[in-house]
DNA sequence: CAGGTAAGTGTTAATATTACACTTAACGCA
DNA sequence: TGCGTTAAGTGTAATATTAACACTTACCTG
């Protein structure tokens, strides 16, 4: 960089990379996208989705590049979790990882698009042996959700945009790995006036069928503005 | 570094660095450490502590490093907050910063250190305008120290090894911006029984004098144990 | 030794959380 | 067509938590 200062060029500087913890939901189980990896080292390993930040990007920018290039999908919530600086951490070279984590309605990346790039969705209990600190990255990106989840309305994230109130509470149950009153549950989430009740009802899960929900950003903004939280 | 493969050295390499926001709580108000820049860009305006990473070192350690340095405190709390990384973030190169947070206890960093380093006490209702980002980085980790507060017991390292309860509650008063009620504070702290109380008074707020206490992380691991949490 | 000042203490009311069991809708099949 | 099956949907009472509130005590000073 010609441009810099003397001060700066005395410095070192580093390989910047960025790594995507991608969490899904899918047949009652929290699930990881991951993938093989395709360059040396640790060719063919499993591994987060991830890649070396570009000269002209933010980080920002390299890791909704890389979440599109590998999934195709645009418009996701991601939030960074945490950096990665241990000296050793890789070990063809020092490298600076940013992990981030993206929440996707799993449903709506297809089996056909994770083939396309050799992505696998992968139950979380019986997550393989990730290369170098991945597993690490994993473990933390999965406290953050259960925190976030209990707090922030990002459970919604990871469900198809309509959804019904056994879906709902199956995911948090998840989440949390315990059971939940069904008549508390929906008291609670129906009293904070965040979900639109649809005219319909998806008859999968039952002859009944259970109908179905929005969430509602303008609601949850009302909410918030009026200094309440939400919380489940 | 030419012990990395052909594929890593295909990708551009950045500086990287540290930024250290340090909180202090003193004469009950909340408190930036913070000092005049050495260097250029910007010499001369206020900015966070901070400085390059080595190449022989980890963010963590780098982060410790330049805390020490300029504080010669050790042994501090510290934690990662998030990383910034915007092409244009500082005018004289590209450079991607982590920043931290750290608490310590104001009185034990006394101005005589403080001029040593040209550091200074900023109150945080009158904070002056930062270089680059850094601004941002204060709010982020203000909102992080508030949201911890509530659910970790961090306050402890803001206050001296010894406190009293007036002290402790003007502390989170001054976190929350809000006041409380004295009786139903004590209350919940001490039910949570991770104080010790001391035999002896702390005289310097009062006549009566109030009895001193001590924050014990024996009975803190008990009470998570037990499968409880820190809540105030 | 009286006055002043901040520390220290319990109880009640209000609110939030938890526990708990029956009815309903809709389909498939006899 | 009506009976059985299955999951969806609903209200109330008991318990636990949080919030509100005012007087007494210790100790120093003048």
């Amino acid at each position: 960089m010609g441009s810099e200062n003397q001060f700066y060029r005395d410095h070192p500087t580093f390989h910047v990379a960025v790594d995507c913890i991608i969490f899904g939901f899918d047949q009652g189980e929290l699930k990881l996208l991951i993938h093989k990896r395709r360059f040396e080292p640790a060719m063919g390993q499993w591994s987060l989705f991830g890649g070396f930040v570009e000269r002209e990007e933010s980080l920002d920018a390299a890791a909704n590049r890389i979440l599109f290039e590998l999934t195709g999908l645009d418009n996701i919530y991601m939030e960074e979790l945490q950096s990665y600086g241990e000296v050793n951490r890789d070990p063809a070279g020092r490298v600076i990882s940013v992990a981030y984590y993206a929440l996707i309605p799993a449903k709506e990346y297809s089996d056909a698009t994770t083939n396309q790039y050799g992505a696998t969705w992968m139950s979380l209990d019986e997550l393989p042996r990730l290369i170098m600190d991945h597993n690490l990255m994993v473990e933390k990106g999965l406290r953050r959700l259960k925190r976030r989840a209990s707090t922030q309305p990002i459970g919604f994230e990871l469900l198809p945009r309509e959804f019904t109130m056994p879906q709902l509470q199956a995911l948090y149950e998840t989440i949390y790995q315990s059971t939940l009153d069904k008549r508390n549950f929906r008291k609670k989430i129906l009293s904070m006036d965040v979900l639109i009740k649809l005219d319909k009802k998806d008859k999968s899960g039952s002859r009944k069928g259970a109908f179905l929900y929005r969430f509602d950003r303008k609601k949850y903004k009302k909410l918030v503005d009026g200094g309440d939280n939400f919380t489940i």
